[in-house]
DNA sequence: GGGCCAGCTATCATTTCTTCTAGGTGCGGC
DNA sequence: GCCGCACCTAGAAGAAATGATAGCTGGCCC
């Protein structure tokens, strides 16, 4: 199935528009035995205290038509045991949501997952695969293949595939990322103008405010202003965690 | 293969320790046509002025005796283009050193490569296959595996099996990773005492010298020691600096 | 026993940061 | 035309950081 996607050289063709390579991969995934098709990315997984953050990119095919609302909007994505699973490993698996399925999420399911638990379970999305894919410098995606209707012969067949699909989803997401829009790039989590995000960067690179000013030719108050601004709207205490911030939320 | 090396729920037996996973790893690995398996950890892949830093774990099986020496020691990991693609991209991926092959690496190698390309032909190890493994918080490993004297039908054999050793890969760093000794959990890059990553911790959170004193119950001059000494250390210019090439080398 | 390192305390002068107040221009959207 | 936002400049007071000096104890290793 590889071979209808991806080229001599294993890369998917990099003309192609993001959507045109998700239809691309679904279309793959369905010899894998999988209906539907759920393609995320964060910039950054969590805020600084530890909660999810939901995805600046969600593709879905051949998904209910809420579905998109309710994963971007309704904090859905938080509640997702499969994506609290994927965002703490690296491995790809399967996954099932009937009860005493013996999958590695039915370990961390409890009632904070149950309106998820719940709208899979009611649109027959209770067996699927996922696969993982954090990225150098700590972006991270998972590609999801659900079953629908699936029986145990279907499970079988797929648990069997998930190396294959494991590669796939890596290939796809190579050629898939280079065709994001600049939007999907950094966290909807926090926004900082340019020259706040440039102060801080040459504050965290050990430049003071006065050494900034010069950089910048521009006055110590202006760049002192940024850098408050800056501080302010990350919810910092001071300076050193304001870039402390920064860094976590990959903003420089 | 994998199913020598797994339980029903897809993992290796936590009980074994690092080396005895090592050795079954190798043995699954020969089945794809793999001699020799290298597996590498390092919690932070590059210095803050991006150098590639060593890894703080390698581990060899049929391999020469000298190699674990030369990359470890004598910088070959530094100057590895295998090193040098994976720790870019999250995609396995094959390489060949044949003049012409087409394979990825062919595209990076330059004159700082020399080293490594002439001794890995020398040793007849020019055909093999890497899986990146980038967790998530920013740890990075690989396993390779290198098919000695390969020919065109081995190789199209590991093509064909990348999908297979790949998830052979995930799955066995997942119990590694478990068992690794404390010291490979840190950066031999940079060392600090426990206090000074204490106090760093806190001024990161946000809290000024008066305030961490006030927390530990020690005084003002000794917390600023300590963030003085660890600023130095690192060689930042000041606090902010310091914090940063902390969070950098995931000291905090 | 001596040396080295980690950890501790204290003081002082200078620089920088933080907070506050007060004012301006330019651009884009409604 | 008005409003909101980004960006700009300036000054002042108090707090904090930086850099330097000077001294101590305890533990570990040779």
């Amino acid at each position: 199935m590889l071979d209808t996607l991806v080229d001599a050289a294993g890369r998917i063709d990099p003309a192609l528009p993001l959507d045109a390579q998700v239809d691309r991969t679904h279309e793959a995934m369905q010899a894998y035995g999988f209906a539907t098709l759920v393609y995320d990315y964060t910039p950054v997984p969590w805020t600084h205290d530890g909660a999810m953050i939901a995805p600046s990119l969600l593709c879905l095919r051949n998904a209910p038509d809420d579905m998109f609302a309710r994963w971007c909007d309704d904090g859905y994505y938080q509640r997702d045991p499969v994506q609290q699973v994927a965002m703490r490993t690296h491995a790809p698996f399967t996954w099932c949501y009937r009860d005493k399925a013996g999958t590695v999420i039915n370990t961390v399911i409890d009632d904070s997952h149950r309106p998820v638990v719940e709208y899979l379970r009611d649109s027959g999305m209770v067996y699927g695969a996922t696969v993982p894919l954090h990225m150098p410098g700590g972006g991270y995606a998972t590609l999801t293949g659900i079953c629908r209707g699936a029986d145990a012969t279907a499970e079988a067949e797929v648990r069997h595939r998930l190396a294959d699909f494991a590669l796939l989803a890596h290939v796809f997401h190579a050629g898939a990322f280079a065709r994001y829009d600049p939007s999907a790039h950094v966290t909807r989590a926090v926004s900082l103008s340019a020259r706040e995000r440039e102060c801080l960067q040459f504050a965290a690179e050990g430049l003071t405010a006065k050494e900034i000013a010069w950089r910048l030719n521009r006055s110590i108050a202006t760049v002192v202003m940024h850098l408050n601004a800056a501080t302010r709207k990350l919810g910092a205490r001071n300076r050193v965690h304001a870039v402390t911030m920064a860094v976590h939320y990959r903003l420089l």
